[in-house]
DNA sequence: TTGCCCATCGTTAGCGGTAACATCGCTCGC
DNA sequence: GCGAGCGATGTTACCGCTAACGATGGGCAA
C-alpha cells in the first residue's frame, strides 16, 4: 500500500499517464491467477490439446472466476484473422436475399465467424465508401449480392487479397468466386413458358434495379422473337412492395387493358398484382394470369397460389460460406464459378 | 539490392522469421513516402483540422498513390474504439424488425460505425454463446431485440461497460437502456377496441414467442373481465409465416365454427387468415373480421386491408441508436426508458 | 528583447493478443 | 550412457495504430 510504486503514492511524479485499457480483466490477469505465463493461457483457450491436463483445469478455474472475456480485436490484429464475414445486401427489407442472409449467418456462424451486414442500396452509390469501411476491417472474406460493378470497386477488393464471393447473378469474369444463375435466362425461360402456354399479350411490372433490368431484357428479347411486337411495361422503384405491385397493375391497365398475363420481378409485385386484380372483380388467371419471381415463402399460400421462378437463396448463402471457409482453410475450392440454376414452378396464377 | 540488410540477401542468417503482417500497406508506408511521422498521417485522417494544408496534400497523396486503407483493426485496438456496433435480433427472415433494423444500420452507418447482426433464435439458448463472441469483439454499443431474460446474459453484458439498449418490450429493470412499449396493454387495447366494435366471439392465432405470449396474456385477461368466457387459441411456431396464418386459422375453424373475429399475434399471421378465409369463400369482415400486429408494409395494402396495431419500428431504431451515439458521445441521454407505445389502426378488415 | 501562446509535428510507449523460437525435463532406442 | 525426440511451457518480438506528452519555431503583446 505504502510502496513508492503503488499507485496510491502520490510522492513520484508520474512520468506519464499510462494509458490504462478498458480495466477489463486481460490474458495476463487470468495468468497471474492461473499461475502461468500468457501464451499458456492464450493456448488453453485456442488448442486445448497442447497443454497439461491439470493446467488446463487452472486455467478454466481462473477463467470463470474474473469472468475474463478474449479480446477478439487485439487477437485478430495479433493473428492477422478478424473472426469476421462482411456481407452486402442491396436491401435487407423485404428483399428475397433474406435467406441467402438467413444461411450465411448459419454457416458462418457454425464456423466460428461473425457476420458483419451491410446495405449498399440499390444504386451503387454508397459501394465504395461501404468498401472501404469493410475492407479497413479486414475481414477473412467478403460476400457480395449481385456483381460489383464500379471498377474502383472491384480493383480494391482484388487489392485487399481478401476472399470475395459475388452472389445471385453471373458474370464470366467475377472478381473471385461466384454463386449465382443468369437473370436474362430466367427472362428467357419465362417468355417460353408463357408462350407456350397460349399467351400472346404480355406485360411487365419491374423494378428498376440492375437484375431485374436483365430479366427483362431477356423476356421483351425472346417475346419479341416469338412474334409479340409490343409489349408494356411498368418500372417501378427498388425494394418492391405490395403496394408497387398494385399500383403498377393500375398504371398497366390505363395504359393498355388487352393484357392477358403480367410478368412481375418479384413476387412481392405479382402479390400486389393480384390483390389489385381481385379488388377490380378480375378474375386471376381466368381474366390476367400472372407470374412472380423469387418463390419467397408465402408464394404457394397466397389465394390463387402464385406461379414463379424458384431461385434457392439457402442454397446460394450456403455455397458462399464454403467458398469462402475452403478458401480460409486453404482447402480446395474446385471450380470458382458455380451457376446454381432456377426453375419454373406452375402454380395456379398461370393456367 | 545488394545491401546485406535488403531482402533478397540471403548472407545474413535471419536471428528470426520476423512475422510480417499481410504485405498490405501501413500507416508507416504512407508515412515514409509523405515525409512525415506515422502519428501525422493518422491525424491528416481523423482530424485533418490539425494538420496544415500543405502536409495534408502531400499525405492524401501518398494515400491515393498507395492504395492504403486504414486498419481499422489495429486502430481499434489502440483507440479502445471498435467502430462497431451489435445488434440481436430473434431472426431476421420474414419479422417485424426489420425497420428497426434498418433504421440502426443507417443512423449508426451515418455516424460512422459499423452494424454487426446477430441472430438469437427464438428459443434464447443460443443467447450466451452469442453474447460472449459480440462482446469478444468489444462493440462500442448493443443494441437487443426484446429484453433479455438470462440472468448470466445480463450479469455479462453489465460487467462489460457496453451501452446497451433493449427494445420492442419494457420493463422496469433493464441493463440499461430501453426503448419500447408494453405488450399486454396491445393485447388490452385490443380486447378493447374489438369489444366496443360488438365483437364477442374472438379468437387468437399466435405466435409461441414471449413478446406474442404478453399480448396473447393481455388480450385473453381483458376478454374475460368484460365477460368472455372461453376464447379458442391457436399457437403456432415463430418466427410467423402466410401458411402458420391459414393453417392455423384452419384448425381454429375445425376447433370451433362460431368465432367472429381473429386477433393474430403478426401481420403476415393475419394475412394468412384472410388469404384462408378468402379461399374458403367467407367474406371478410362480414363473416369474420381480422385484426393483425405490426402494421407491416403491406397490411394496408391487401384486400381488404387490415386493421391492425401500428408500431413505428424506425422510431425504435432511431432511438435506440441516439441512445448509444450519445452515450458513446459522453452526451446527457435523460430518460432511460422510454415508451414509444402504439395506436391501433382500423381498417377494412374489421367492421 | 523577452516571454508566452499557438500551430504543427515528432517520440515513446503501449492497446491485448499471438507467432516464432527457446527452454527444460524426461523417456527411449541403440 | 547419451543424444534424439517429444511434451509442456516460457521469452521475445512483434501486429498496426493512437494516447500522451514533448519539441520546435514563429507571431505578438508587454
Amino acid at each position: 500500500m505504502s510502496s513508492p510504486n503503488s499507485p496510491s503514492s502520490r510522492v513520484t511524479a508520474p512520468r506519464r499517464a499510462s494509458r490504462r485499457g478498458t480495466g477489463n480483466t486481460t490474458l495476463t490477469d487470468v495468468a497471474k491467477l492461473a499461475g502461468v505465463s500468457a501464451i499458456t493461457v492464450s493456448r488453453a483457450l485456442k488448442t486445448p490439446s497442447v497443454v497439461a491436463e491439470e493446467t488446463l483445469a487452472r486455467i478454466h478455474d481462473a477463467v470463470s472466476r474474473t469472468g475474463y472475456v478474449p479480446n477478439l480485436i487485439a487477437g485478430g490484429l495479433a493473428s492477422n484473422r478478424s473472426g469476421l464475414v462482411a456481407a452486402l445486401v442491396p436491401t435487407i427489407a423485404g428483399s428475397v436475399f433474406l435467406d441467402t442472409v438467413q444461411a450465411l449467418t448459419d454457416a458462418f456462424d457454425e464456423a466460428g465467424f461473425q457476420l458483419m451486414l451491410g446495405q449498399s442500396g440499390y444504386t451503387g452509390i454508397r459501394e465504395d465508401a461501404l468498401i472501404n469501411a469493410i475492407v479497413g476491417r479486414r475481414p477473412d472474406g467478403i460476400v457480395l449480392t449481385g456483381i460489383m460493378h464500379s471498377a474502383e470497386g472491384r480493383r480494391r477488393l482484388l487489392a485487399s487479397g481478401i476472399p470475395v464471393v459475388e452472389t445471385w447473378d453471373l458474370t464470366p469474369t467475377p472478381i473471385d468466386m461466384l454463386v449465382g444463375f443468369s437473370h436474362e435466362q430466367v427472362g428467357r425461360e419465362v417468355a417460353d413458358f408463357l408462350f407456350a402456354k397460349g399467351y400472346r399479350r404480355p406485360a411487365m411490372v419491374t423494378a428498376d434495379d440492375y437484375r431485374a433490368g436483365l430479366r427483362r431484357a431477356g423476356f421483351e428479347r425472346r417475346m419479341r422473337a416469338l412474334g409479340v411486337a409490343e409489349m408494356p411495361v411498368q418500372v417501378v422503384p427498388a425494394p418492391t412492395t405490395l403496394r408497387n405491385g398494385r399500383e403498377g397493375f393500375v398504371a398497366l391497365l390505363d395504359s393498355d387493358a388487352g393484357i392477358d398475363v403480367v410478368f412481375c420481378s418479384s413476387d412481392m409485385l405479382a402479390h400486389g398484382v393480384i390483390t389489385e386484380a381481385q379488388a377490380r372483380g378480375l378474375s386471376v388467371p381466368s381474366d390476367i394470369a400472372v407470374m412472380g419471381f423469387g418463390d419467397l415463402a408465402f408464394a404457394s399460400y397466397i389465394h390463387p397460389s402464385l406461379s414463379t421462378v424458384q431461385i434457392d437463396g439457402v442454397a446460394i448463402g450456403r455455397q458462399a460460406a464454403r467458398f469462402i471457409i475452403d478458401r480460409i482453410e486453404g482447402a480446395d475450392i474446385g471450380e470458382r464459378i458455380r451457376d446454381i440454376g432456377f426453375s419454373i414452378v406452375e402454380r395456379d396464377s398461370v393456367r
